[in-house]
RNA sequence: GCUCAUAUAGCUCAGCGGUAGAGCACUUGCUUGGUAAGUAAGAGGUCACCGGUUCAAGUCCGGUUAUGAGCUCCA
């Protein structure tokens, strides 16, 4: 047979050898390093056979490939042996990799704590030591659930009886012991070819990812190819750990948290001083882009919220007001507004609207409150109460498309002068969990497609997603580090016009139904402010950052020098403050660089003689003495307010 | 909401049956120092909350609340 590798070379060879057989035919090094193979796209086991021509390529232990297959076969033969070792009670379930490693979820009556992991690691060396070959050998189904049903091995059999496969199911086996996993493969013909790994923490997992189905323990580890790359890993994880805005939070002062108001911040005077510089940027682009600020009320009735869909959709998650005052009259049920949506028809209907007045666009710094799951909250990334960038477009059909456009371009251009340059576009569809006729949908979701395909912009499709009321474009920015987050959202909505009776007269003197656009471009303030920190390390833009200068002084005969310099700055707008405390230099610069003040001047003798600063930036080791006017002109240049 | 873990001074943490400790921060004194921690002293705690075991409980047990890592969710 002919089997043709990557670089279109052929190599004949005989019917029924292996992966294996051709790297040895190709070279000694190759076959050494030699795991899978890859046949038409498919990868296979090393030592399976290949009956017919086919384009295969040979699968290294160094390539990304092959550290995939590694790290497969690190759970499910060799960790998943550790466990049945530790725990024999246990039962397997599955072990697929992930980014960076890999996990096994498997059932036991014991608890397995992170300490417990020591010990499973000691096992798994003891397991890899072994460098046991891995074979396979195939299994009628009755056979596989045989073997199963004999181990005790009940999601196994689960896993059997839901395949649609009818026979062939793959055993592997190691050759000094009972251990049999199923498996599609590839594995690594041998444990020897296993390189550096640790297991990183234990949590609980449902069955099939559903939360209606019992909870196994699940064991997450992370494995390299050598020692060297999994130090590298863990040096990663380190750093990213280091730009963790609840720690950033606290080391810059900016927020707190406490327990009497679980998900909702304490913004404390420098953080309440970026949420007041990023809401201001934001209210002077959505003033120059036709939007209108309006605000609406934070408690409203329960019959807006039945009219809307919400009490009906969203009910778990609103927090609930009763007014049962020992003097009022009616007992009225409100609720804390989750969204602004409601509020904003309500100004829209008053006063007849003409179809000359659209597109209208409504805008709100809607503060919301939503009742998350208490497992769900995470600093402010989320949180109970919330301000969104909100707005709401009131258009006709006939508008989506120019307004999706120019959201977009709005979008864009906020993100860039927020340091973010990439994002990527998500178009979600109708949910299980919706209001509105399925035409009502078939509608808003061509309508979407339709601009989105129109304008030129790449997207890809998330089933299933949408809001409740309407099909929506997400926007996902990537950060610093690589990590994306869903920010911006733009939601079609053909639905809640009708239900809150919203109409406009169109030219033909009848009424018509708007459509209404729910969009944002932060999604939320804190939100947006925690990934702002972890993006900067907190060493935020200029503009941005609460403290821009500080003037420090070297010693106190300079301190009416440093007074003088604090009043320029002041005047000019800088947020700037002069610390005159006895201490020394060293002290004062590495007080304000852990607090991440973009600038530090450094005062003394020299530089009240001369009128000169000594000007040092965070994130650079070295300070430059520069002439007062020129560094106060560089400064207030620099304080660009977008 | 679920699994596991955690909760001690403003912060970071030690103590794990015999009535509370460190470093930093804070206050005061000395020091006026040239770019990431000068120095000494002082002050600071119902050991998250409720209950139980015990002669004795930060310490052991149960519950509650909050937080963390995941899971599920994020309309």
């Amino acid at each position: 047979m002919k089997l043709t590798l990557p670089d279109n070379s052929i190599r004949d060879i005989e019917a029924g050898s292996c992966g294996f057989d051709l790297a040895k035919d190709i070279g000694p090094g190759l076959a050494k390093d030699a795991v899978a193979i890859d046949i038409n796209g498919e990868q296979r086991d090393l030592f399976d056979p290949i009956n017919e021509d086919a384009n295969v390529s040979i699968i290294t232990i160094n390539s990304e490939e092959g550290l995939e297959i590694m790290r497969h076969t690190l759970a499910a033969q060799v960790l998943a042996r550790a466990i049945k070792t530790i725990y024999p009670d246990s039962q397997l379930a599955i072990g697929p990799t992930i980014k960076d490693g890999f996990y096994y979820d498997f059932k036991t009556n014991k608890t397995v704590s992170i300490d417990s992991l020591h010990d499973i690691e000691k096992e798994m060396k003891k397991i890899i030591d072994s460098k046991s070959n891995i074979t396979k050998k195939l299994f009628s189904r009755k056979d596989a659930l045989k073997v199963f049903n004999d181990n005790k091995e009940p999601y196994k059999k689960l896993i059997i009886e839901d395949s649609d496969q009818k026979n062939d199911f793959q055993l592997y086996f190691q050759d000094d012991n009972q251990f049999a996993d199923l498996c599609r493969g590839p594995h690594l013909p041998n444990l020897s070819f296993i390189g550096s790994f640790k297991l990183t923490r234990v949590s609980g997992a449902y069955w099939k990812g559903d939360s209606n189905n019992e909870m196994l323990t699940r064991i997450y580890g992370t494995a390299w190819a050598s020692e060297q790359e999994l130090k590298k890993h863990l040096l990663e994880v380190e750093e990213a750990e280091k730009r963790d805005h609840r720690k950033l939070g606290k080391e810059m002062d900016l927020f707190h948290f406490q327990d009497e108001a679980p998900g909702m911040v304490f913004w404390h005077p420098d953080g309440w001083t970026i949420y007041r510089n990023l809401r201001n940027f934001v209210r002077r682009r959505l003033q120059a882009s036709d939007y209108i600020e309006v605000n609406t009320p934070q408690v409203i009735d329960r019959k807006l919220w039945e009219a809307s869909g919400h009490w009906d959709k969203y009910r778990e998650n609103m927090y609930i007001t009763e007014i049962d005052e020992e003097h009022a009259n009616e007992k009225r049920v409100n609720a804390l507004k989750p969204m602004n949506c409601p509020g904003h028809v309500q100004i829209y209907n008053q006063g007849i609207k003409s179809y000359k007045d659209l597109p209208l666009k409504y805008a709100e710094f809607g503060l919301c409150h939503r009742y998350e799951p208490s497992g769900t909250m995470h600093g402010l990334m989320r949180v109970r109460a919330f301000t969104q960038d909100d707005g709401h477009i009131f258009c006709t059909e006939d508008q989506i498309e120019s307004e999706t456009g120019l959201f977009i371009e709005f979008l864009s251009s906020l993100y860039e002068d927020l340091g973010f340059k990439e994002f990527d576009i998500k178009l979600s569809t109708r949910p299980e969990m919706r209001v509105g006729s399925d035409k009502t949908w078939d509608k808003a979701e061509e309508a979407l497609e339709a601009a989105i395909k129109n304008l030129g912009y790449p997207y890809r499709i998330d089933e299933g997603d949408g809001a409740f009321y309407g099909p929506k474009l997400d926007f996902v920015l990537t950060d610093a580090i690589g990590r994306d987050w869903q920010c911006g959202t733009f939601q079609l909505d053909f639905n809640l016009a009708e239900r809150l009776d919203a109409y406009y007269v169109g030219e033909d003197g009848k009424k018509y139904n708007p459509v209404m656009i729910h969009r944002a471009v932060l999604g939320s303030f804190e939100r947006f402010i925690g990934i702002l920190i972890e993006n900067y390390s907190g060493k935020l833009p200029f503009w941005l950052a609460p403290k821009q200068v500080v003037i420090a002084t070297i010693t106190s005969e300079v301190d009416d020098y440093g007074v003088e310099i604090l009043n320029k700055l002041k005047d000019a707008g800088i947020r700037a403050e002069l610390d005159i405390r006895n201490e020394k230099i060293s002290y004062k610069v590495r007080d304000h660089s852990t607090k991440k003040v973009p600038i530090i001047l450094a005062l003394g003798k020299n530089e009240k003689n001369n009128e000169t600063v000594s000007i040092r930036r965070i994130g650079s080791n070295d300070s430059i003495e520069i002439d007062l006017k020129t560094a106060l002109k560089e400064i207030i240049q620099e304080n660009t307010i977008y």
